[in-house]
DNA sequence: CGAATTTGACCGGCGC
DNA sequence: GCGCCGGTCAAATTCG
């Protein structure tokens, strides 16, 4: 249970998984650990060899919601060492191959933006949980480099039952 | 009719 | 100090 905190991935913000081994049947399941225990998610991941680490560098999410109190959002220059806060936030991408961008992993989701970004030609979909309450977001990008890949980022954990 | 979706505009933070 | 980028919200519209 504690053995999470000797986990050295905790101090990266995104996990890619290829997409050979990542299947959306195997999306679901991730989303399951999710909701179970995120700490018994990582591991998992990490133990994947063809996973790629990501590092997040530059910001986090900070806001959740203006009008609501988020988190305190510490800007830090030496981030070198390690996690922050408990209550960190932790972002969970995923590279799947899949022609439409919205998979259903069971749950409900409201689209509340679209953005283009300038790294990629192609927008970037922001989603979040229909159930109130719940903190979870996920975001929707088409890889830059390969557009028949799409990046599926989850961040928090559902406070309800599943779907 | 209700709910979800769409697009645009606004805001905040960081960088230089 | 200003500019840039990314993210969010709001209102309007559309669909079921």
């Amino acid at each position: 249970m504690s053995d999470n905190e000797n986990f050295p991935l905790e101090s990266l913000d995104l996990y890619f998984g290829e997409p050979s081994k990542f299947e959306l049947p195997d999306l679901l399941k991730m989303d399951e650990w999710l909701r179970d225990d995120l700490a018994s998610f990582a591991p998992v991941i990490a133990s994947s060899e063809d996973l790629l680490s990501w590092g997040y560098g530059g910001h986090d999410g900070r806001d959740f919601g203006n009008a609501g109190g988020c988190l305190e959002g510490s800007s830090t220059s030496n981030e070198s060492r390690n996690k922050e806060k408990t209550e960190a936030k932790k972002k969970y991408a995923f590279k799947t191959m899949s022609e439409v961008e919205i998979l259903d992993d069971g749950f409900k989701w409201r689209k509340y933006g679209k953005k283009k970004v300038k790294d990629s030609p192609n927008p970037r979909n922001y989603y979040r949980c229909s159930v109130e309450g719940c903190p979870v977001k996920k975001t929707v990008e088409r890889d830059r480099d390969d557009p028949r890949y799409v990046i599926t980022t989850y961040e928090g954990i559902h406070n309800h039952t599943g779907p």
